[in-house]
DNA sequence: GGTCACTGAGCAAACCTTTTCCTAGGTGAC
DNA sequence: GTCACCTAGGAAAAGGTTTGCTCAGTGACC
């Protein structure tokens, strides 16, 4: 089995064989691959057509031996992978693939012990870096042992605020709602979402009474009504708010499952939706949103874009050049027929 | 920036800074973690308290560039990341995992030159396998170029009969959700389902016919309603096969959304589900089969359970034990209150 | 003509682990 | 007492690439 040295015949070319075909030594060829070193363009000429007969492709095992650079990036997603780990996983996947660099699946569903495990992994597969992402937005404390390994958060923040983070502009969502709303002539805004220990639920209803506050107004039935996420949810509570306030002309829902549920509510009793009453959903769930009837003008939270950021931030890190602290991508308006 | 030999300071430590701590030679200390070799038991002892104390982990770059595997798995999928595939990469990861194998994540976004850029990166890394997942179960034409790695492809087949597939048995699928409607004294069955170049809405929609006919009997409508996958077909299809066959009295859907769609139509022109009319739908999505009303009796795929088929596969054609060909995995009856 | 500077290219160490081969010492048997 | 065998452990090569250093040659300038 022993290799017979200049011959690729057995196996993949190495730089070796690279080298004899071109007449010159592995140094010089490797030089020529990588572009640093001072040659005559002939040499590195015959080393490229070398190259390019032999198909010679480098092994990245040797590489990352020597060089300590693995070009990997570990991705670890807390929360099981579901609806809004996905798009946030593929922008960085999109944005990492961009410059070279391979994405390492980490799965812990959200159990401490898969965690440490699958971080112990990781810094043994000496990553480049790591990126965190949740399903919820509350943040979570930062990973520990990972001292020297550059970490974005994405989603789920991390508690230390000297970490990188990347969320969602929670802020500008509830703007985008609350100003499309007063845009069109609404004045009387119900406010139905998630539980209240949910920061997602929390921080936009915050968000959704001060900017009435600012315009004078207040909520329609004088509360925010926390519950779940869900489509159940969204039709008691629509029952619940017209008994209470009769004459609401809007409903800003924390998720598009509740604002769905609002809408099949009203739609039920024979409301016109958007005629008497508009509804604003939240995460533009196209399989919500566009189901809807009428299809749901809602808050789009961009997670692609949460991804890219998350993964641009890790990139500039790893080249040394952290920015540190919390950044929030701002959300879009997607109007639909609902308003 | 000399290495200051036996002192692991500056760095992680290596087996050189094991060995010397251990008093013993390089070579022995490899020996002593792998349980290769034979040495006193106090030696290995000795060795492995010097692991400890000194936190070594091994260098994995080293480790394969050494023995050629890298215990990493590359996982394409070929359509984005989306509801099919999600389920299918969690089973698949969660059975590497157990196998200390990770996970490189590719996604090709359905382009075939992201495709190729893709593999070459994987077997530029030395991958010891690839799993290939896609959503639809139409069969795809196999990688090109990955002569030497074992492939498995998930969910949907390669057209190689030889290559190795894992797939849902839509024929059990549409036999459990058959036989359970028959079981429950239905007869005149109506199949309602997605677009007729898809092969999961013919598969099961053949095998539908095919089992009615073992029970002498027919489609309600007397056809298959090829249509999209979306609930307003549902509820378009519902109104027309009533009012071609008043008498129907259950719906089979090709998937959950359609059936969530037949159940709105139903429910809102007064029809008694399941009183008059069952529902069976397919893939058990929980968003959609939990917020129907009434929640929805569906078939369940088991996509999780086709990636971890297709992983323990792939790991066994690692350990070169192929079992090549195409190996279904049998569905699941969900029963809700649709039956 | 001699020295200097510069350029093109090779040599060899380093990255870290695994594995094969080998040695030295010890033990048991004859 | 000698020989053969066995065992624990060491030495070194291999795996493939990168890179700092060295060396030889060439042209220029004094």
């Amino acid at each position: 089995m022993t290799a017979v040295s200049g011959s690729p015949a057995n196996g993949r070319a190495k730089l070796a064989d690279v080298a004899k075909l071109a007449g010159v030594s592995v140094g010089t060829a490797s030089k020529a691959l990588s572009g640093s070193g001072r040659m005559r363009p002939e040499t590195r000429q015959r080393v490229l057509a070398a190259v390019e007969a032999l198909d010679f492709r480098p092994n990245q095992y040797a590489q990352s031996l020597h060089t300590g650079r693995s070009w990997t990036v570990g991705l670890m997603t807390t929360d099981g992978i579901g609806r809004f780990s996905t798009p946030v996983l593929l922008g960085a996947e999109d944005a990492l693939g961009a410059g070279k660099i391979s994405v390492l699946l980490c799965d812990t569903r959200g159990d401490a012990i898969r965690e440490q495990h699958h971080l112990r992994n990781l810094m043994d597969r000496r990553v480049d870096g790591i990126i965190v992402t949740g399903r919820r937005t509350d943040p979570r404390p930062p990973l520990t042992g990972v001292e020297r390994v550059p970490t974005v958060y994405a989603l789920s923040p991390s508690t230390d605020p000297d970490d990188m983070s990347v969320v969602s502009d929670d802020h500008s969502g509830a703007q985008l709602a609350v100003e499309h709303l007063l845009a069109t002539g609404r004045t009387r805004i119900a406010h139905v979402t998630g539980p209240a220990h949910h920061a997602a639920a929390r921080d936009r209803a915050r968000h959704t009474v001060d900017l009435l506050e600012r315009n004078s107004l207040e909520l329609a039935t004088g509360r925010v009504h926390f519950g779940e996420w869900s489509e159940a949810w969204g039709r008691r509570a629509a029952e619940a708010v017209l008994r209470t306030a009769p004459d609401t002309d809007a409903f800003f829902c924390g998720n598009d499952q509740i604002a769905r549920g609002v809408a099949d509510a009203l739609r039920e009793n024979g409301t016109d939706v958007p005629g008497r009453i508009a509804i604003v959903g939240y995460d533009n769930w196209d399989i919500m949103a566009l189901a809807c009837r009428p299809p749901l003008t809602t808050i789009d939270t961009d997670l692609t874009e949460i991804g890219r950021q998350a993964a641009l931030r890790l990139l500039s890190a790893i080249g040394s050049e952290p920015h540190p602290g919390l950044h929030a991508v701002p959300c879009r308006l997607v109007v639909r027929e609902s308003t």
